[in-house]
DNA sequence: ACTGCTTCTTTATGCCGTAAAGTATCGACC
DNA sequence: GGTCGATACTTTACGGCATAAAGAAGCAGT
């Protein structure tokens, strides 16, 4: 399971996405599920156990067999568009620019990290094709409604707006990741760490000369909270300090050009 | 097959990744084969097809069974990271700093954006529990010794070395996606976007007036160079402009604090 | 009561990573 | 030179995956 997105037969993808199936009176048992009801589920596994969730553990949730899923959706590839989709629906489509684009566009991302964090699976569905779901639109609109009013022109956003959402993404996927890691393997950060590093040290013992600037990065490093883990405290640092150069060159970006 | 990395056994995977391994007398057969020859039997299988390449693959580009690769690799994940280290070993590993920081930090993200043209796969590896391989090491000792002469502190620098490193991944990844997607489905982009887009339409025929925004934003759009695909013009666009923006931010950065 | 459609299960196919066991080949020692 | 034990590699097998194909059961319209 490596990518996934926009792969289905596009009609009853889109279709499925819009919700644009019409309700038929049809014969036969009466459907004991829904779309719905399976994309729910889907996205509760998914949760717990990451995009490689499987078709059977979904169905064995409603207490059905794997194969009962596809009479309601195509085929994995199309479930997963709909679970990416319909998770979205969680985030604001507009932010308040009372206090400017600057606290906007900062809650924006903070939101979509807060998102990634509750929905790492998120991060594995392809951007390049996009969904192209209805929560999708609307949370790109949120990002350009703050942005556009800047007056910067057109080519400009778009480079802002990719920069923004490429960072935010790298960014969780960071901490996504190391949770992943840490659940899957039970061991935690510091442990990892830990072991990792003694036999590194042990079979390299100056890695710290061979990599001196490597070094100096890595000096006078403070917890920014010592509840959290190791590495997503890293995490949380390089997040708000990126976002902070981001944004300052956006700012840049607003005074040389006339607003 | 979600994310591989760091996975393995600690002492095994960072011996294999050091080439700490000491070459003794042995009985036996001679060995046919190299942890070297199967890394990059690997990377080319995984060039080819992408993360979700099978072992079965690799031994028979070796003319070997999947298990014979047991012999020399403890599994997958520890082949994954050993992948991943090598190819890191095609980057340089120093920038000039002649024409300035600036420059030298354009150069090494460009450097990047195409090395993960080459081997897409690469995105796929988490960058969370880092590899630890020298290569690795090096690559990003390269960023740091550039921007370390700056002067900006330690924390400073490490919020730029992480949006940066985040950007240039995540701008790759589209056009990795993109490319993937294309290959996978022998659907060019033009004709998935031609073919979503007008289903889309003719579902939600209003699209433009539900996200303006949107529309605003991608007005005005003009290919960068006619002879690139669709999507991968997109990405272009947006790697120059959003690295432009983030430099700018980095600039700021510098002229506020003292040099 | 029959027909035709629908929901859902069963079974089967062909992938995957890799454990376990077997075979062949060599160096070291008696 | 015959034997022993370690090594390289193959074969077979297991449990997992997505999903194709076929069948059982339920319900509406005739």
């Amino acid at each position: 399971m490596v990518v996934y997105a926009g792969q289905g037969d596009p009609r009853r993808s889109i279709e499925l996405l819009w919700r644009a199936s019409v309700a038929e009176k049809r014969s036969g048992p009466k459907p004991g599920l829904s779309v719905d009801a399976i994309v729910d589920a889907a996205i509760a596994v998914a949760d717990e156990h990451g995009m490689a969730f499987s078709m059977r553990a979904v169905g064995e949730r409603l207490g059905r067999t794997a194969m009962a899923l596809y009479t309601y959706v195509p085929g994995k590839n199309e479930l997963v568009d709909l679970m990416y989709d319909r998770a979205m629906a969680e985030l604001p489509t507009s932010y308040e620019l009372d206090d400017g684009w600057r606290a906007a566009v900062t809650r924006w991302a903070t939101d979509m990290w807060e998102f990634y964090g509750r929905h790492p699976w998120v991060l594995q569905v392809s951007q390049a094709r996009p969904v192209l779901g209805p929560h999708e639109f609307a949370v790109i609109e949120a990002l350009a409604a703050i942005l556009v009013p800047t007056g910067l022109p057109g080519r400009e956003l778009r480079g802002i707006v990719g920069a923004v959402n490429y960072f935010v993404r790298g960014a969780a996927q960071t901490v996504a990741e190391a949770r992943a890691a840490g659940g899957a393997t039970g061991e935690a950060d510091e442990e990892w760490w830990y072991a990792r590093s003694a036999v590194l040290l042990e079979i390299e013992p100056d890695l710290a000369k061979k990599f001196p600037m490597l070094h100096l990065l890595e000096n006078d490093r403070e917890p920014i909270d010592p509840e959290l883990p190791y590495l997503e405290n890293d995490a949380v640092e390089n997040f708000r300090g990126g976002l902070k150069v981001l944004l300052d060159g956006v700012e840049g970006a607003l005074t040389s050009s006339p607003p």
